[in-house]
DNA sequence: AGAGCTATGTATTCTAGCGCACATACACCG
DNA sequence: CGGTGTATGTGCGCTAGAATACATAGCTCT
């Protein structure tokens, strides 16, 4: 567990042992991330990594043509920019900001610092990698076979998870975008899910009204990236 | 590069410095994989760790209702399963062997004592796993925006660059299941692409006759993948 | 209050791919 | 040489989702 005299909202940031926390807290920068704001472009160099706090972090891949997918979503359990450490400094994906708030911005080169001193930090770090891996695998998986409306669930619940609230700021426009599906296919999904008293929303602002029957209509693909987030980083880690 | 004296096909094993390559030989097996056996199981511990040499390994998760899906090959220029120096020991997907070939068996404690020391051969697998990465997430993309033909094109091509040969042993069927589509879909697909005489099959035995046509028609996945692999791990590597 | 922008609703047509059913055809084996 | 099994070919109806077009309905600003 992190110190609790400077309690950080980023699970990553709290799980690593005091002393490297303290010795990190100084290179540590609270910033703040604006709604589509881009956090990295595809193939360019990354001068920081981020640390969501209340903020989340979609990655996706924009095609030639303009049409995108998204990858992966990032929040208080993770970091943006694991190429960093993994050693290819760039990645062929953007990352958006998809919902606004803050995170803490490290430098690049502090981060490769404390990577190379291997330890707790290189292992959580590489423990959360593997949990994206996951979310990346089943978003394939997901694409492939579920329905739209089944997708929308998924999508509403994982980001349900990286924030503190139960309500979304999110046009269906956007939600689509990072679908790489049209609006009027989120748009019919929403509907059905407003009227079985899922969910409740207008004009960009989704809230999850009951989130046990949201549990129920979602495919598969939701608990096993939850499950695996869970048993990789638990909230009680002990390094 | 790896000695020269005991040549490794497999390019992993053969880009480490000549002396953790004669450390690790001892605990190398040439060992066979058969067409369609599971080197792992969702979810299971694995003993041992495989880098492909003439073989194709297959990442695939498989959904309760039995559908499936590919995440990502692994051929003689990767390993399977990373999860091991990752740090979560399994992972909910399956890897099934789609090429009968050999591969160098290495025991996970050896691998993640080798891991542990850190330096060049972490460096190389975590480079590895980025590579790995971009697949996953470009298979994710594929799913959602191309045609079963692209797809195909795009499956034929990454198993042909991790075949020395350009005939691939592979039925409609299993391709089918890999790209989780339906059979009839695939030889729709390639009986277009026989027609339009780039490819040439029969009865299981897939032939790449006009690669630079092939590689015309399928779509942007593929290249983003292999130039990744070519960025992260090219075949003269300096470490 | 009204204008105007943006978000959401809805209808229509079109197509890729699914599910199913069955026809062919090659390969091997007795 | 014919039989049998597996691989491939093909047709048909069906559905989800795409593309397009346009209708409504909340906010916000004056």
């Amino acid at each position: 567990m992190g110190p609790s005299s400077v309690p950080s909202p980023n699970k990553l940031l709290a799980a690593l042992p005091p002393d490297i926390y303290e010795r990190l807290q100084q290179d540590l920068d609270l910033v703040e991330l604006e709604l589509g704001a881009s956090v990295y472009e595809a193939g360019g160099k990354q001068p920081f990594v981020y640390f969501p706090t209340d903020s989340i972090v979609s990655l996706l891949y924009v095609m030639k043509d303009g049409a995108s997918a998204e990858i992966a979503v990032v929040g208080n359990e993770g970091l943006v920019g694991i190429s960093l450490f993994m050693g290819g400094e760039t990645t062929p994906s953007r990352a958006v900001v998809q919902s606004a708030g803050h995170a803490f911005r490290l430098s690049s080169k502090v981060m490769k610092r404390e990577f190379e001193y291997g330890g707790p930090l290189l292992h959580l770090l590489l423990r959360y990698t593997q949990a994206l891996i996951t979310q990346m695998a089943q978003t394939a998986v997901c694409n492939r076979h579920h329905s739209v409306e089944q997708q929308l669930c998924r999508w509403l619940l994982l980001s349900a998870d990286r924030l503190p609230t139960n309500e979304l700021t999110m046009t269906q426009e956007l939600i689509a975008n990072m679908l790489g599906v049209r609006r009027e296919g989120v748009t019919e999904a929403a509907g059905k899910l407003q009227d079985a008293g899922l969910i409740h929303y207008s004009r960009g602002r989704i809230i999850i009204v009951n989130r046990s029957k949201l549990e129920k209509r979602v495919c598969e693909c939701y608990a096993v990236v939850k499950k695996e987030f869970d048993r990789l980083l638990p909230n009680e880690m002990a390094i």
